[in-house]
DNA sequence: CCAAAGCTTGGGAGCGCTCCCAAGAGGGCA
DNA sequence: TGCCCTCTTGGGAGCGCTCCCAAGCTTTGG
């Protein structure tokens, strides 16, 4: 069923079809009751196809997830994120391309990506620093936005949480409550999350004239099996307190300092971030920041359909709100 | 870039450059390495949009994963399938448009599932038995698989473990190692995994000569949270063991246990379903049936291509193989 | 040596839509 | 009454590709 035919089952001409489906106010009423009724009773579905060709506009965004994130796997953030894009981008009347970027993607999803006019825009989740797709990105003339900041490169549009900011107030939280020896567990170096939340981390400290010991600092990689090791790794430098990058390596840490027979949070505090549906139920209950993810990927989503419509736009830079949610296990049930 | 400025550049017609981006046999060496020289020097990348209204095919697949389950967020089941499919697909130079289905999402999704041709077919994960969208589909005529079979309709495609006998050799594990009063805390009923792993976990036990207790059937809902309260309903029956339809859902079995002082596996053993990677770290390890969630988004995939590309094959109707893992959570290494 | 059968190439048609321009109908106003 | 402007409608062109047919050339074999 194609506009043509629907137009001699009206008495119309295949412009006035198109008119009214896509409600262009041209047409009278009584021609667009008339059309409607034929389109509903034929349940007409534009060809999707013919219509990007000839409006060189598919109304399909790109979601990128590099896989070199291990932590796909057991993460919820990222079923959250792709549920807030995917949401966002039906009610803008859009639909979501998926690539699961494997490791030797360059070659393949680049070209994909761009280029053959299958999407109108991208959005691109949790990059390293240094990643070929965005420099291809950078180089190409397809809109895209960032879900976390670049680390050097500040005209790119992104969303992102105050990654800085939040960890700083989730330390100091740590530090008013007396802990002195306060250690971190980060996220991945070549990510600006790991960087930023760490960069949080120290600025606390020196805040409170404290000095950064560089043996409170151990690297994770954002899994649960990593965080173990880190956390078993803290240990023999008596932490009485640890600021985890993430609620899903809190975890590990938790695993490690149980076993390690330390009490949480009497002997070590222990903080994540990100207030996923767990944090409220690991033992003890998990002091965390909580970030909304899932608007997180809507804003992304919003943002870039703005951009693809308004090509001209200044960059945009978006910071979401985060907020301490305090459980037991920093030990105290005050803000 | 299109294809008449590749054939100017290179000094053939346009219909020759398409043989040779197509990988038609027909094209000469010397005109199929000059025109491959000026595809790669300009970077030519066919357009999408073009190419699917002229050939009548996009090379998209659909993936719909149906909202009304909330395990999305917790289980990595989704993320895994997810990745196999994507991996499949790429491989097979096609891409992959993805739908996370609202509740209400009959309406919106179905109408752009189908008919407007946006995709050569469509893989449905985690159906509900009486789902719209499947009802859709069965009355269209775009190919589709399903993941997970179909409780009553034989006829339809689908890629699934045999969770029937999966189940069962677990319980029967359990009854081999001396339990006698074994629970289950199953999926909705109203998916078809619920149901055939409750069907497999009634089996062991006849086989075995023992009545099946209703006391000892909670329906979980494949949270960590709703196995929790399942298996604080299931306490004052006092269970041995305890059968549960997933590893997420164990997770909250496992909570409940220990807060409610029973001691695992001494008092009540345990085994889920999925061997998803934290089951290896949980407390203790847990014995559970893996089950190759990449592998089947893969199959899916493949089987939905192969279906495309031959409409006229005989119905698939593919199980893939699990296996039992022992941990220490049954109370036996053995197997 | 010539017909028949390859091989290689080019160009037309058409996929189903959007966008633009033109034309007809009707209304307002001098 | 006549002119201009607005509203509504129709049809042509063209998006960039694939598919089909035909034409030219070369090869094969009787």
């Amino acid at each position: 069923m194609n506009l043509e035919e629907v137009a001699s089952l009206s008495g119309v001409s295949r412009s006035t079809v198109s008119r009214v489906v896509n409600n262009d106010p041209r047409v009278s009423d009584a021609t667009r009751t008339k059309v409607n009724e034929v389109l509903r009773r034929v349940n007409f579905q534009p060809n999707a196809a013919a219509r990007s060709l000839a409006a060189g506009r598919t109304r399909v965004l790109g979601l990128v997830i590099p896989m070199g994130v291990a932590a796909f796997f057991t993460d919820p953030y990222f079923p959250l994120l792709i549920q807030g894009v995917s949401a966002a981008a039906n009610a803008h009347d859009h639909s979501v391309m998926l690539w699961v970027a494997e490791p030797e993607y360059e070659r393949r999803t680049i070209g994909q990506v761009m280029g053959n006019g299958l999407i109108d825009g991208v959005i691109v989740a949790s990059m390293l620093s240094d990643d070929p797709l965005l420099r291809a990105l950078i180089a190409g003339h397809l809109p895209f936005m960032l879900v976390g900041r670049h680390p050097t490169n500040s005209s790119i549009n992104y969303v992102d949480v105050d990654n800085v900011t939040s960890a700083r107030q989730a330390v100091t939280h740590l530090l008013r409550l007396g802990r002195r020896r306060i250690a971190t567990i980060t996220g991945p170096r070549n990510m600006s999350v790991g960087a930023d939340r760490q960069e949080g981390y120290q600025a606390a400290l020196r805040q409170r004239g404290l000095v950064v010991d560089p043996d409170l600092i151990v690297e994770g990689d954002f899994t649960e099996a990593g965080a173990y090791t880190a956390m078993q790794r803290l240990l023999p430098h008596n932490p009485d307190a640890v600021f985890v990058a993430s609620d899903n390596m809190a975890l590990g840490a938790l695993r490690a300092l149980q076993e390690a027979g330390r009490r949480v949070p009497d002997d070590v505090a222990v903080v994540g971030f990100d207030d996923m549906p767990f944090a409220a139920r690991t033992n003890p209950p998990l002091t965390t920041v909580r970030q909304p993810v899932q608007r997180t990927g809507a804003v992304a989503a919003e943002t870039l359909i703005d951009l693809i419509e308004h090509p001209d736009a200044q960059p945009r830079r978006i910071l979401l709100p985060t907020e301490l949610v305090i459980r037991a296990s920093c030990g105290s049930q005050l803000a």
